[in-house]
DNA sequence: GGTTCTAGAACC
DNA sequence: GGTTCTAGAACC
């Protein structure tokens, strides 16, 4: 029987040949219902049985093999009880180990060594990684806070700079609007001016023109200009050369000379003497346009009266019929008053009687003293509106002039711009510019050498790169004058073209001004 | 001899007395060396004497207890023999339990409840201490990388619009710059047209003065205005007022109307008719004043004719001798415009052999041709510069005026601007307010009427508040064109008087313009 | 896996 | 602090 449960450790076996042989039941055998086994001789037992199954002869050996599988000794109350015999067996017992039930045998498993010491071990490496881990968490905690202490004291500096870069802003935003304000100002405030002149002017020269009543300009040939005793000129540019070019001639010689002779009356006299040597032959030429603007109460006032008969000279003369768009009050001036030079009236009126040139004779004929009047009447007109716009701080920019030189070049683009701003006008503009009036060609010379100012002026840094601006985009950065607080948000920035662009939106738009309508830019 | 230890445990004084006595030698004696004792008959020492002294009689618990007071089991060497006697005596010993040491028995101690457990036990209080710091940590650790990833986004945009802002604020510098480039340059330009105006001026007027060859001016009183067909100003501004209020009328009837009779045409006659009515004794007044500017040139140039004995009239005349300081060259024009009405001197000329008034009488005998030319020559030359600047773009901001305005108000502060402006000018102004000079009535309510326009004009807000600024201080904001990138620098938010200050400084700062010189502002 | 010594721990 | 049962652990 021994040996026939392969998988019974030898320590059940032995235990179960022991408790199950009827040889040693006096020493160990069941208990009554076979649920355990007890030991009656412990003595005996150990010293004589135990060594024959095993190797040893303690009693303290064998039951701690019975512990190791799981056998527990049954208490006894008898045992509680005061002084009974010692003596009473000992009884131990296990699930698996029955009377009669052998093959459960197999069920009965000796004790691991421990899993506790496992568990403690397994703890021990828990606390030391727990540790481990809990040092790098602080570490990294520590680098965190001091990334977050460096980011919070950068974000409060960011914070700052960008409240203070947008108070910056605003101002710039202020100045800019002021500026432009200004600007406008002095643009409105001229405007009325031009309305206003042109108004005045009508009401003294709209009467109706008298063909052959006109001045002559009396002028020197450029080559013979070095010849004329010209003051110093030393550190003036000379922008003021179409005003240098023309020198009075004096055509009678009773003019009384009253001075202490000091030396500006020599060039007087100068030119007085050169007049009486070439001037005569100058007198024939006549060039003859007056330009009398029209508004919109008087649409059959303007006219141009041109001479084609006459023989033309080869100096330009300040006479222009051609629009300038530009220019459109001062060209108006320009042409009146150059052509009714006071020298030439006033030769014409003295002169009446005289028949010096047969191309004049019929000017001088009509000449009278209404003529004079009149003529004299413009021209004071004209000063006074200059008066006027210069005491009155009109500086003379032009509106449309500005308009234009913010939106567009006439040199670069003339055509577009000039039929695209010039048709919405409200007729401040109408009186340059009339079809069937052509120019002469003194007046055409004149012209361009105008135009060549105007080409250095529009070429300008600031205006050049206005002049390449498209119309469409508003920028937002000029025009975004709340900052958003918390809302922070992806803005482009200007470009340099933008940023002017938006100025001349600006200087356009901060004002509801009437300007706008002439404005091709203001589309809302 | 029992209890005589106090300190000593029970036991092991029950031990001492059974190792000890001699009665128990045979179950129980000290070892041949007396370091140690054995237990000779361990079953009937276990079963008879154990009982007598202890409360069992289990070998078990007698060891247990020996162990628990540090005694060790002697091991023998024979019991490793292969079958020896299993009898041989079981042996115990403790340093401090030796024979004839008794007293040492109180360094014996019972094992206390292992420390161990509370190692145990305080490890695992450390791992849930540690355990719930570690959650701590990583909640707070959580915490924290939730902060700085808001911090590190709101970082980022905030990095972003700092850029952008920058940008902003670096386009808004480049309009300004622009912007006031370009007034600087129109200013400039009108400089030099001053310049050559004045130069040009001189050329034709500084021969000796001649005291009483002086146009009139003939006026039509306030009152009478409403009474002259005027056509409809509807929607303009009434600023050219000045204009308005000057009529001029017609001294002879041979006037020859030749036209086709327009509406136009009937403002003109009823303007004639109206001075044939009352034009006659408004000649008897003639507000005498030439103001011939003078320059670094010509110091003896500039004489203002004053003829204080003519009968004064109510109406404002737009002359003014007073010193203009925001319009110097205009204030010029003014005056010997306005002196030298033409009107007045053809009047003069016209009625040579009249004598209409006595007090103009003076004057009239002396008109001459030359005399006219002379005047003719003036106005020309006024004309020409108007045109010149007109024509060249010569917008006609004074830069003596944009300095003033941007620096301080005439009205508000005149004295202490003026002089420290002034003194300091290179002889642009020194046209205005010679010493010695003084003003007529006349004049004086012209120039009142003039800085009631001045006035008004200095009112503009942009201008009212750059008025107010101070000239020292130069804000970083609008300088600073390069932004500090990393770094961060705390920016006092500008003021808008800062702000404006600093777009004036701009202004004058920008351009390194002779202009430079005659501005208070710059002192580096 | 068995044996032995010692310890843990519950209970008294 | 002692007793008992059981377990830990070293050693074989």
């Amino acid at each position: 029987m021994k040996q026939e449960h392969p998988n019974v450790p030898a320590f059940l076996c032995k235990l179960w040949m022991l408790v199950d042989d009827p040889d040693t039941n006096e020493f160990i055998t069941w208990n009554q219902n076979g649920e355990s086994f007890m030991v009656l001789d412990e003595q005996r037992f150990s010293k004589e049985i135990l060594p024959k199954y095993f190797k040893h002869n303690n009693m303290a050996s064998f039951i701690r093999q019975l512990n190791m599988y799981g056998f527990r000794k049954v208490l006894h109350l008898d045992s509680c009880v005061v002084k009974v015999e010692h003596d009473e067996p000992i009884e131990f017992q296990h699930p698996y180990f029955r009377q009669g039930q052998e093959h459960m045998l197999a069920h009965i498993k000796r004790k691991v060594p421990s899993t506790k010491g496992e568990e403690t071990k397994i703890t021990q490496e828990d606390i030391s990684q727990i540790l481990t881990n809990a040092h790098k968490v602080q570490a990294s905690h520590e680098t965190f806070e001091s990334r977050l202490s460096a980011l919070q004291r950068e974000n409060e500096s960011l914070w700052r700079e960008v409240g203070e870069l947008k108070a910056k802003h605003s101002q710039q935003q202020q100045v800019i609007r002021k500026i432009v304000q200004f600007i406008l100002t002095l643009v409105q405030n001229n405007r009325l001016v031009n309305l206003k002149r042109k108004r005045t002017l009508l009401l003294n020269t709209n009467g109706p023109p008298q063909p052959n009543v006109l001045p002559q300009i009396v002028k020197e040939p450029d080559d013979d200009k070095t010849t004329a005793p010209i003051p110093t000129t030393k550190g003036l540019k000379r922008r003021g050369q179409l005003t240098d070019d023309i020198i009075i001639y004096d055509v009678t010689d009773d003019l009384e000379v009253e001075g202490e002779g000091d030396a500006s009356n020599n060039h007087h006299t100068v030119a007085k003497s050169e007049y009486t040597s070439s001037g005569i032959s100058s007198l024939n030429h006549v060039p003859e346009i007056v330009l009398v603007e029209d508004d919109e109460e008087y649409e059959d006032g303007p006219v141009i009266q041109e001479e084609k008969d006459l023989e033309s000279v080869d100096v330009p003369i300040p006479v222009s019929d051609e629009p300038n768009p530009l220019l459109p009050g001062s060209s108006q001036l320009n042409s009146s008053l150059s052509a009714e030079d006071p020298v030439t009236i006033m030769d014409s009126i003295l002169n009446e009687n005289e028949t010096d040139s047969g191309a004049v004779s019929q000017s001088m004929n009509h000449l009278g003293k209404a003529e004079l009047v009149d003529y004299l009447d413009k021209m004071d007109c004209s000063l006074e509106d200059f008066q006027a716009m210069l005491s009155g701080k009109q500086f003379s920019i032009d509106p449309d002039l500005l308009v234009e030189l913010f939106t567009s070049s006439v040199q670069m683009n003339p055509a577009d711009f000039i039929n695209n701003t010039k048709t919405e006008s409200k007729g401040i503009e109408s009186s340059k510019s009339k079809e069937g009036q052509t120019a002469g060609q003194n007046t055409e010379t004149s012209f361009k050498k105008s135009e060549k100012q105007l080409v250095q002026y529009t070429k300008h840094p600031f205006l050049t790169e206005l002049l390449e601006l498209g119309t469409d985009a508003v920028p937002e950065a000029i025009m975004d004058t709340q900052p958003k607080q918390s809302k922070l948000v992806r803005l482009e920035p200007l470009t340099e073209e933008e940023a002017s662009e938006a100025t001349l939106f600006y200087l356009c738009k901060l004002e509801h001004s009437p300007l706008d309508s002439d404005m091709p830019l203001l589309d809302d």
